[in-house]
DNA sequence: CCGGATCCGTTTCGATACTG
DNA sequence: CAGTATCGAAACGGATCCGG
């Protein structure tokens, strides 16, 4: 292909959402494990301290990359739900998970996506527009799930 | 799409690498400004400062994801160049640029990438290899200017 | 128990100035 | 050209505390 990328304008922006890992594994724990409330978040493997978990997701908020809603029923437990600023990540979180499938194979056994890999290398748009769809639906569940 | 896509290792080791904004910074320099050495990335529109910039190009030749060379007639200068585990990072500066030329219009004006944007969507795959091997062959010309 | 907030010691960052 | 040195500011992390 005849073809020249060049991209010189900065991403520093960019990178205080997309460069700061706690805001990445965090999606990715929202995203990829369903995790949505702040005590499922620090009980993950990413091992996250709590005044941090406190600041980024006050942070996300601020970024509107995540909502933060009460069940009706329940007035302390918080759920937290990726907005569709936060779901736009998800082609980044999946590249992200990949990088690490290829090259941490070493530091981990396996990422358990296994032979997903191939399922995203076949068809990465319907991968991506799947996990977005079926992430919608189960919020939706769980904050409405009387509809 | 019946799919149920998990992952509920942790990515922190990976993050090492993709959480770190300077990391991905540099990568960008050198992949899509064409930046290769220390001076040429001090000077470009992101700011990184000089010991930043020092320090991250030592992580980064530890991770293997830069090789620092030096030009057999020029004994001052060194080329820093990706190596083939750096490239792999493309697909994710990709997502990058796009994430920001889809959320940051307000920040910049435009990433400059223009109707590229359309050209990823449309043949993805077709763009990150003409990115790498277009890199590889301009790189090798520079560092084997002869053959 | 859940969902944080606060304090505090340690590490890292980042801007500028300076050097070989 | 390619870095060091310095130093204040910010981020991290862990432990603990607190209101419901």
């Amino acid at each position: 292909m005849e073809y020249n990328f060049r991209c010189t304008c900065p991403i520093t922006s960019a990178l205080d959402v997309v460069g700061d890992r706690w805001i990445l594994v965090i999606v990715k724990l929202m995203l990829l494990e369903g995790r949505y409330t702040f005590n499922t978040m620090k009980e993950s493997d990413e091992g996250i301290a709590t005044n941090i978990l406190t600041a980024k997701l006050k942070l996300m908020e601020g970024y509107e990359l995540i909502r933060k809603e009460k069940l009706p029923n329940n007035k302390k437990t918080n759920i937290y739900s990726l907005t569709d600023r936060g779901l736009s990540l998800t082609p980044l979180i999946i590249e992200l998970t990949l990088w690490s499938d290829a090259h941490l194979k070493d530091v981990h056994d396996t990422l358990k996506i296994g032979n997903e890999v191939e399922l995203i290398n076949h068809d990465r748009e319907g991968v991506i527009a799947a996990i977005k769809s079926q992430y919608l639906a189960k919020m939706k569940d769980i904050l409405n799930p009387d509809t």
